[in-house]
DNA sequence: ACGATTTAGATTTTT
DNA sequence: TCTAAATCGT
C-alpha cells in the first residue's frame, strides 16, 4: 500500500521520502508536493517499524497544516495516526509545559496571554514606571521583548547585554518586571511556551534526556520560519539519534518581522555537515509560465540556496497586469475580470483569491465584489477569538482554572457592570504590587484593602469566580463553560433585542458555546476538559477553520495566503511604497523578504496569475499617487500580456518607471503605457572579460559564459562579493566597456 | 462610574 | 480613512 504510494512519487520526491535516518533537509519549492512526502515518509517509518507512532513528533507552523497531515496520513495508517505528536510548535510544547509545569514553578492550569493580553500588561507597568508612553510605546517594547525572547535572551541577560540606550535601558527594566508578573498570573505568552522549553530543558537534564530519547524521529515542516528558540530546541531534543529532517524553502520566508530567522534553513548543512540534502524542484501546482514568471522575480535576492523550480504544465495564459486610475477603478477591473474568467472557463467564485499587502487594502475589493453581488469572504482580520465578547467569555473560563490570572482578572471584573470602577481597580493592583502579592489573593482579602460599597462589589466577585472554580472542578468542559457564563451575566447584557449589534454579539457567545460542546462531544479530540478546550483555542487561529463549501472569492494578505492554492489568483497594489512596503525599502533584507513574499503570492496561482496596479491611491486619507512596483518591473515581461505570447511579444505592457524624483509630477494619464526599453529579455552582446554592471552586485568582470542561448548564463566576478552566476534573460546586466 | 468627544497613529502576524 | 486610547463632562 505504502509502496504504491511511493511508484507514485518523482525520483526527488521518493528520495526524500525514504529517508530513514540520520539528519536531512528537504528543499521544497512551492507547489512541488511537500505535504505528500512528509506524510508518506512517517507512513513509511511506521511501516518499517522503525518507530511506533508516538515515538515521531512532527511539528508545523499552523494548526491548519497539521490537521491537514494528520488527515492524510490517517487514509496512510488509520487511526493508529491519532497517537502521532503531531501539531504546532506552540500546541505540542504547550502539552509538554502543562506536564512538568512543577519544574518550572508554575502549575497545569497556566493560562496563556495572547498578543493583546501581553500589550496590555506592559502597558499598565508602563504606566506604573511613570514613563511617557509616546516616548515608549508599549507596542514597541513587547516587539522588543519578544524578540529578546525568540533569541533567547533573559531579563538578566538582556540588562546585562543588551543596554546601549535609555530605551533598551527602559526595555530591560519592563521585561523584568514583565516576567515576573507572568510568573505571578501563573500565565506564559506565546514566546514563553517556546523559551520554556529551552529553560526546562536546561535546568532539568533528566527530563532533556526523556524528550531525546521518547522522540526518536523528528521532523520539521517550515523550517525557513523558525526562530532562534525553535531551532535550539530542535537541535537538543536531536541531538541523542540526530533523527531530524527538515522541510523548507528559503524562498518562501516571510515571517522575519516575526523572529524568523532565514539562516536556519540556510546553515541547516553546517549544523548537521552528515545531513543529506533533498531538492524538491519540480513544481506540479502551476502553469510554466507562472512558475517562471515568479523564478524571474526572486532570481533578484542575493540570499538564496540554489535551486531551480520548474513546471512540465503546459504555458498557459499570460500573466495578466491590470492598471486602475485609482484604487476603486483597480476593484472594478479585478471584478471585470473575474467575472469575464468565470464565464469563458467556466469557474466558481471559488477558484478565485485576491491577495493585498495590507489588510486595510481589502475594503475597496469588499465593495467592487459587493456591487458586482459576487460572494466573497474575508481570510484575517478581525478574528472570532479576538473579538471582545469572546475574549470576555474566555477570560472567564480562564478565570476559573486560573483565578490568578490577572489579565482576565482586569477584563472581567467590572464586565458586565459591578460597581467596580477604576479607582477600586487601582487600589487593588497598588496594594497587589506594593506588597508583591498577586492581585487574586488581593481580592480574596479585600477587606484588609477596602471598605463599604467597593468592598462588597469585589468580595462579590470573589465568590462569583471562586463558585466558577468549582464548576470547572466538578462538572464537564461543556457544562462548566454554559454556567460559567450564563451566571457571569455576559448574556443579559449582550440580550437587547433592539440594539443589531449587541445581538450580534450575544449570537456569537452562543456560537461560542455550541463551539466548546462541539469539543467536548468530538471523539477525535483524547482530553475533552476545560483546561484542554481552552489551550487549544489560544494557540488557535482564524485560519485554521475549516471553511463551509460555500462558493466565494476569498480575500486575504499575501501572508495568510501561504500553503494555498487557486486556479486564479489576483495581486492588487502593486505599487512601490505599498508592495513592497515603504517601511522594508531602507535596507537590502526586508527587501529581499518584500520579495519573498511576491514569489508566494505568484506561486499560489495554478492557471492564471494577475498582477495589479492603481496609479493613485487614498492612503491615511489623502489622495497619493503612486508609482509601479519594482516587482512588475522584475517580472520577465515574455510572461506578461492579455491574451497570446505573440501578442505579448509585439505590445510589451510594463510600464517604463519615471525618475523617482519627478514621482509627484508624474502625469495622470489614462494612455496605455509606454513601450519598455530592453529589460535583459533579449540577451545583450556580453562577451568574456567585458565589464559589466548589475543593479545590485555593482561593477564586475564576465569570467565565463555558459548554457544554451536561451538560458545564457554569465558567471560574473564582482570584486568584493566573489562570483556570481547570472542568468542573463533575468539579470539586468549593462556592459560598461 | 460611565458615556461622549477628541486626538493620535497606523502598514505584514503561522502561535 | 479608521480605530483605539485618552480626556472630558455629567
Amino acid at each position: 500500500m505504502i509502496d504504491e504510494y511511493l511508484e507514485g512519487l518523482n525520483a526527488a520526491q521518493r528520495a526524500a521520502a525514504t529517508h530513514t535516518d540520520g539528519p536531512a533537509i528537504i528543499i521544497a519549492g512551492a507547489g512541488s508536493g511537500k505535504t505528500r512526502v512528509l506524510t508518506l515518509r512517517l507512513a513509511y517509518l511506521l511501516s518499517r517499524r522503525l518507530a511506533s507512532p508516538f515515538q515521531l513528533m512532527a511539528l508545523t507552523f499552523t494548526n491548519k497544516a497539521a490537521k491537514e497531515m494528520r488527515r492524510r496520513i490517517e487514509t496512510l495508517i488509520g487511526s493508529d495516526a491519532r497517537s502521532l505528536p503531531m501539531g504546532t510548535f506552540h500546541s505540542v510544547f504547550s502539552r509538554v509545559l502543562r506536564i512538568e509545569a512543577d519544574a518550572l514553578g508554575y502549575t497545569s492550569s497556566f493560562s496563556i496571554y495572547d498578543e493583546e493580553d501581553s500589550e496590555s500588561q506592559i502597558r499598565t507597568i508602563v504606566k506604573e514606571l511613570n514613563l511617557d508612553d509616546k516616548r515608549f510605546k508599549p507596542r514597541v517594547i513587547k516587539n522588543n521583548i519578544s524578540k529578546a525572547k525568540n533569541f533567547l535572551v533573559s531579563p538578566s541577560e538582556f540588562s546585562a547585554r543588551h543596554i546601549i540606550d535609555e530605551f533598551t535601558e527602559t526595555t530591560a527594566k519592563v521585561y523584568h518586571i514583565y516576567q515576573n508578573r507572568l510568573q505571578r498570573s501563573n500565565a506564559m505568552d506565546f514566546d514563553d511556551l517556546l523559551v520554556n522549553m529551552v529553560v526546562l530543558f536546561n535546568s532539568r537534564p533528566d527530563l532533556l534526556h526523556k524528550y531525546q530519547h521518547k522522540y526518536r524521529y523528528l521532523m520539521i515542516d517550515e523550517y525557513q520560519d523558525t526562530n532562534h528558540a525553535q531551532y535550539v530546541i530542535a537541535k537538543k531534543l536531536a541531538a541523542v539519534h540526530e533523527n531530524i529532517v527538515v522541510v523548507g524553502d528559503d524562498s518562501q520566508s516571510i515571517y522575519s518581522f516575526r523572529g524568523a530567522t532565514i539562516e536556519n534553513i540556510l546553515n541547516f548543512s553546517k549544523d548537521y555537515p552528515d545531513a543529506k540534502t533533498y531538492k524538491l524542484e519540480q513544481n506540479y501546482r502551476s502553469t510554466s509560465t507562472i512558475v517562471e514568471a515568479a523564478n524571474s522575480v526572486i532570481e533578484n535576492n542575493v540570499k538564496r540556496l540554489p535551486k531551480n523550480i520548474f513546471s512540465l504544465k503546459e504555458e498557459g495564459d499570460l500573466i495578466g497586469l491590470i492598471v486602475g486610475e485609482t484604487e476603486v477603478q483597480e476593484a472594478e477591473k479585478v471584478v471585470d475580470s473575474i467575472r469575464e474568467q468565470k464565464l469563458r472557463r467556466n469557474l466558481n467564485n471559488k477558484d478565485f483569491a485576491i491577495l493585498y499587502r495590507t489588510n486595510a487594502q481589502s475594503r475597496t475589493l469588499e465593495d467592487a465584489l459587493r456591487r458586482a453581488s459576487i460572494p466573497y469572504k474575508v481570510f484575517g482580520g478581525m478574528s472570532f477569538y479576538r473579538r471582545k465578547e469572546i475574549k470576555d467569555a474566555v477570560a472567564y473560563l480562564r478565570l476559573a482554572l486560573n483565578p490568578y490570572d490577572e489579565e482576565s482578572i482586569k477584563r472581567v471584573i467590572n464586565y458586565p457592570a459591578r460597581g467596580i470602577g477604576n479607582t477600586t481597580m487601582e487600589r487593588l493592583l497598588q496594594a497587589a504590587y506594593e506588597n508583591n502579592l498577586r492581585l487574586w489573593d488581593v481580592i480574596l482579602r479585600s477587606d484588609r484593602y477596602l471598605s463599604g460599597r467597593s468592598w462588597s462589589a469585589v468580595n462579590a466577585f470573589a465568590a462569583l469566580i471562586t463558585s466558577f472554580q468549582n464548576a470547572a472542578l466538578n462538572t464537564s468542559a461543556y457544562l462548566a463553560a454554559e454556567y460559567i457564563i450564563k451566571a457571569s451575566g455576559m448574556l443579559e447584557d449582550l440580550h437587547q433585542p433592539k440594539d443589531f449589534e449587541m445581538m450580534d454579539r450575544y449570537e456569537n457567545v452562543m456560537e461560542f458555546l455550541d463551539g466548546v460542546k462541539e469539543f467536548t462531544e468530538n471523539p477525535d479530540n483524547e482530553v475533552r476538559s476545560l483546561s484542554a478546550f481552552l489551550n487549544e483555542i489560544a494557540l488557535y487561529t482564524d485560519a485554521d477553520k475549516d471553511e463551509e463549501s460555500d462558493d466565494y472569492v476569498s480575500l486575504m494578505t499575501i501572508h495568510a495566503s501561504k500553503g494555498l492554492e487557486f486556479h486564479s489568483v489576483f495581486v492588487v497594489g502593486m505599487e512601490e511604497g505599498l508592495f513592497p512596503l515603504s517601511m522594508s525599502l531602507d535596507n537590502r533584507e526586508s527587501l529581499e523578504e518584500e520579495r519573498r513574499l511576491c514569489y508566494v503570492a505568484m506561486t499560489r496561482a495554478k492557471e492564471k496569475l494577475t498582477l495589479s496596479q492603481a496609479k493613485r491611491r487614498m492612503r491615511y486619507g489623502n489622495l497619493e499617487f503612486t508609482e509601479p512596483s519594482r516587482f512588475l518591473d522584475e517580472v520577465n515581461p515574455k510572461y506578461i500580456g492579455t491574451k497570446t505570447r505573440s501578442a505579448a511579444e509585439k505590445k510589451p505592457t510594463i510600464p517604463v518607471e519615471p525618475p523617482r524624483n519627478l514621482k509627484a509630477l508624474k502625469p495622470i494619464s489614462a494612455a496605455a503605457t509606454a513601450p519598455s526599453e530592453n529589460l535583459g529579455a533579449n540577451t545583450p552582446d556580453i562577451a568574456v572579460g567585458h565589464t559589466v554592471e548589475h543593479d545590485r552586485f555593482g561593477r564586475g568582470i564576465v569570467v565565463r559564459l555558459d548554457g544554451p542561448p536561451e538560458d545564457r548564463r554569465a558567471v560574473v566576478d564582482f570584486p568584493g562579493r566573489g562570483e556570481k552566476t547570472l542568468l542573463l534573460r533575468y539579470a539586468k546586466l549593462v556592459v560598461v566597456q
